[in-house]
RNA sequence: GGGCAGGUAGCGUAGCGGCGAACGCAUCUGACUGUAAAUCAGGCACACAGAAACAACGAAGGUUCGAGUCCUUCCCUGCCCA
């Protein structure tokens, strides 16, 4: 185990600990709004919500150290004249810890039937009203300097993981400009609200190893505060994802945070943290929670199925949160079919709860030192089904 | 007793001469990875399991090449009148 304190532009990154016969490591990110314990998996709240979930649950019941919001969706609804008002998101929403934006990069992607790319930038068509709308690397910082995120995502383009070598050259290159524009507007602004913010570049090149290396080793030139690992888990099989992860972590640098966009699965994030992974951050626990699916340390269960209509034993008896022993398997069964609005909070806060109690296990056994016996065996487990 | 309206898969309903029959609900199963997702997809008589066979239109007759669909009788339900 080493240690070293290095303080950066804007945030501190602390390395802890590093597993032996393993990439994984343990450290503490020092924002001005609170100390992330990493590896950490970050909960989404797009419009500056973690849906179903109230904030006071997010603390005491997931025990969630920072959370995500979108710039895509925010500069939407409510739009940035609402948020410099309320004096930034952390004001407007309550949540008082750390704030994580993604750009709207991945918007790039997922609303794809809705956008056009040019050198400029991305030009938008709204999902909520159609009206069009140009989103610039430069402008998207200045989106998140009044939404005053503790991290800034740079804007970037996330081709799907089936692209094609030339359309992922010609994307990464994109990217590249896109990075520097934002790279450059960052250093040229402050925040609007006190306090420091950092820009996180994002690492591109689909599953083309050279083009991973070269995105690496751009970003990592950069000099930021910390290193995103973008456009994984869009299709590509998991072991290539696993393996882009392993070629892009031998180039960033050790001593910033690596942040691993979108991902993912309870296995996926036991295998990024494997890999050198500090942050991640996926919709999977809330979005599947609230389609009646629970992630748990013995499998995955499918709360509508008609096994659990009388089972009376706690939804996990040995679980993080407290809704995994106040609520039986039978009445959250009973609650999703139903309907009812209780089913999906109750499996939003236990899925979060299990996705912080599975890094903070996984942080934990780096720091002892047998995370490389401790993760294949968690691996097994959790993508049983039950 | 008379009049009117009906009887279609667990329920509700569409179809009014080509239907092995649409749709909704219920029910079962699956999907979901930087959230256009409290969403989406599929199954759903019985039996069998591999391409063949047998299956829902109240019942029985009839007309027709062909009938939930037209005709006759009967049974049942609802409403109204005696």
């Amino acid at each position: 185990m080493w240690q070293s304190w290095r303080k950066f532009a804007d945030m501190d990154f602390k390395l802890q600990a590093i597993a032996s016969g393993t990439a994984a490591r343990a450290g503490l990110i020092t924002t001005d709004h609170g100390v992330i314990q990493t590896p950490i998996f970050m909960p989404v709240g797009t419009v500056g919500s973690v849906k179903a979930v109230h904030f006071h649950e997010l603390r005491d019941d997931v025990k969630a150290q920072i959370i995500l919001g979108n710039t895509y969706h925010l500069y939407l609804r409510p739009g940035t004249d609402i948020l410099r008002q309320a004096g930034g998101l952390h004001r407007f929403n309550g949540w008082d810890g750390p704030i994580l934006t993604d750009s709207g990069g991945f918007q790039v992607f997922s609303l794809s039937a809705n956008r056009k790319l040019k050198e400029e930038g991305a030009y938008f068509r709204s999902h909520i009203d159609g009206s069009k709308h140009l989103f610039t690397p430069e402008g998207v910082v200045d989106i998140q300097r009044i939404i005053g995120s503790d991290i800034m995502m740079a804007l970037d383009e996330c081709p799907p993981g089936t692209a094609d070598y030339s359309y992922a050259r010609k994307s990464l290159d994109l990217t590249l400009k896109w990075l520097k524009r934002g790279w450059n507007r960052y250093q040229a602004t402050e925040g609007l609200y006190g306090f420091t913010q950092s820009y996180f570049p994002i690492v591109q090149g689909c599953t083309y190893p050279d083009l991973r290396r070269e995105s690496a080793k751009f970003v990592t030139d950069l000099g930021a505060d910390g290193n995103a690992i973008g456009g994984l888990a869009v299709g590509e099989p998991a072991e290539v994802m696993y393996d882009m992860i392993e070629v892009v972590n031998e180039i960033l640098p050790a001593d910033k945070p690596r942040y691993l966009m979108g991902v993912g699965t309870p296995a996926n994030i036991l295998e990024a943290i494997d890999r050198g992974v500090d942050m991640m951050d996926c919709v999977m626990p809330t979005r599947n929670g609230r389609n009646g699916m629970l992630f748990t340390a013995h499998g995955i269960m499918n709360m509508r199925n008609k096994k659990w209509a009388d089972d009376f034993s706690p939804l996990q008896a040995d679980g993080p949160s407290f809704v995994d022993r106040a609520y039986s398997k039978a009445y959250v069964r009973h609650l999703f079919i139903s309907q009812e609005l209780l089913a999906m909070q109750i499996a939003s806060i236990h899925n979060l709860a299990f996705y912080l109690w599975l890094v903070g296990e996984a942080r934990k056994h780096i720091i002892e030192g047998d995370f490389a016996q401790w993760k294949p065996m968690m691996v097994e487990r959790v993508t049983r089904r039950l």
